[in-house]
DNA sequence: TTTTGATGTTGACACTGTTATCATGGCCCG
DNA sequence: CGGGCCATGATAACAGTGTCAACATCAAAA
């Protein structure tokens, strides 16, 4: 008989070695073929191979399991957009990467993006992560404004609004889930002329 | 006893009269203290004083109910906003209205702005209802544009989003719920320069 | 008056989240 | 090295849900 090793990261014993990752994974790979409404406790016991109880022992709640799953695409969702930006020409390109990653993701991700706003905590600092998009708006902003900090966070909101507002639409069906609408919506020169 | 007249039109006998139009109604009700996740069929029944099951006369399943409330949600929303449009000076001001009541009908009826989203039905037709904000929407276009098709499309795209957005990350806590924040986002002069 | 069809009720089923209670077994301490 | 502690698991149960099948009622048509 095998007596699995363990190194405190990664095993699989009696104890399950790590339920709470497992779960956190299998949650992540449910919210890729099931709405965010179907999410069933139970199930997810089921396929991590557990009994529904156990979760109790990680997580006080059902919501708090979901507020990890949350947590875990607010991350995704950032990492993605500075990998699309960071592979873009000037910083103008830069911004419009993001903003078109961000809806992206959200259509690529339809449940996991949903719960990442569905909790009630600010992502914000995700969504303009590294002040990337910070900067390169308030540059912007500063040269259109004469460096207004109230007119510059108007910009970023409005540009926040635009993305997270399409995204939105095109989940719930209201627009077509059009590569090259995206495109041609989130583009500097038309959103932000001048 | 009290034999109530029968007039075809709203009567309350045995059989409750009604009862289509008396759970809509409840669910109305039940949906401005109610996250739409915690909606019961159930308990909508018993507010109208009616066995669970005989919602199943009125209406194939929940999904079906729920869609019912959500056209109720998607008419408010429209007569809210040709309202608060009508007591505008000139067309670009009806515009602008018409975008922050879209907003303020959001934060007001925040679960049943989100059911009339979330029934996959498109309300476009709605939202840029009786052309008021199209032949706006349109003109601004036209003579930034030229008469373009396309360009008009994606201003108005452009402005949905913005004003949904706004919309969602308010009522999802990711911005404060300022209504000088939404006067400043949703402003002509500063949405669409030029 | 009889019959019929729309509308409502009862009972049941499978499923859910959650709690109280009990079982297991790996690690720390004497 | 042995024993106990306690984090982590399992079982049983409860209230609540959406939904179906079968039965009841009542107004209007035949």
């Amino acid at each position: 008989m095998i007596t699995v090793s363990t190194s405190k990261i990664a095993a699989r014993a009696y104890h399950h070695g790590d339920l709470r990752s497992a779960l956190v994974e299998a949650g992540l790979e449910a919210l890729k073929t099931t709405a965010i409404a179907d999410m069933s406790l139970r199930q997810l016991a089921r396929d991590v191979g557990v009994s529904a109880t156990a979760v109790y022992r990680h997580f006080p709640d059902k919501q708090a399991l979901m507020r990890a799953l949350a947590a875990e695409g607010v991350e995704q969702l950032g990492r993605f957009q500075k990998a699309e930006a960071d592979g873009a020409e000037n910083q103008a390109e830069a911004f419009a990467a993001t903003g078109r990653a961000y809806v992206r993701f959200a259509l690529a991700h339809p449940a996991l993006f949903r719960l990442a706003f569905s909790q009630n905590e600010p992502v914000g600092e995700t969504v303009f992560g590294e002040n990337l998009a910070a900067q390169m708006l308030q540059d912007k902003a500063s040269r259109a404004t004469g460096g207004n900090p109230t007119e510059t966070r108007r910009l970023m909101i409005q540009a926040w609004s635009v993305v997270h507002g399409l995204a939105m639409l095109m989940l719930d069906k209201q627009l077509p889930t059009d590569d090259a609408l995206i495109n041609s919506v989130i583009d500097p020169a038309t959103l932000f002329p001048r």
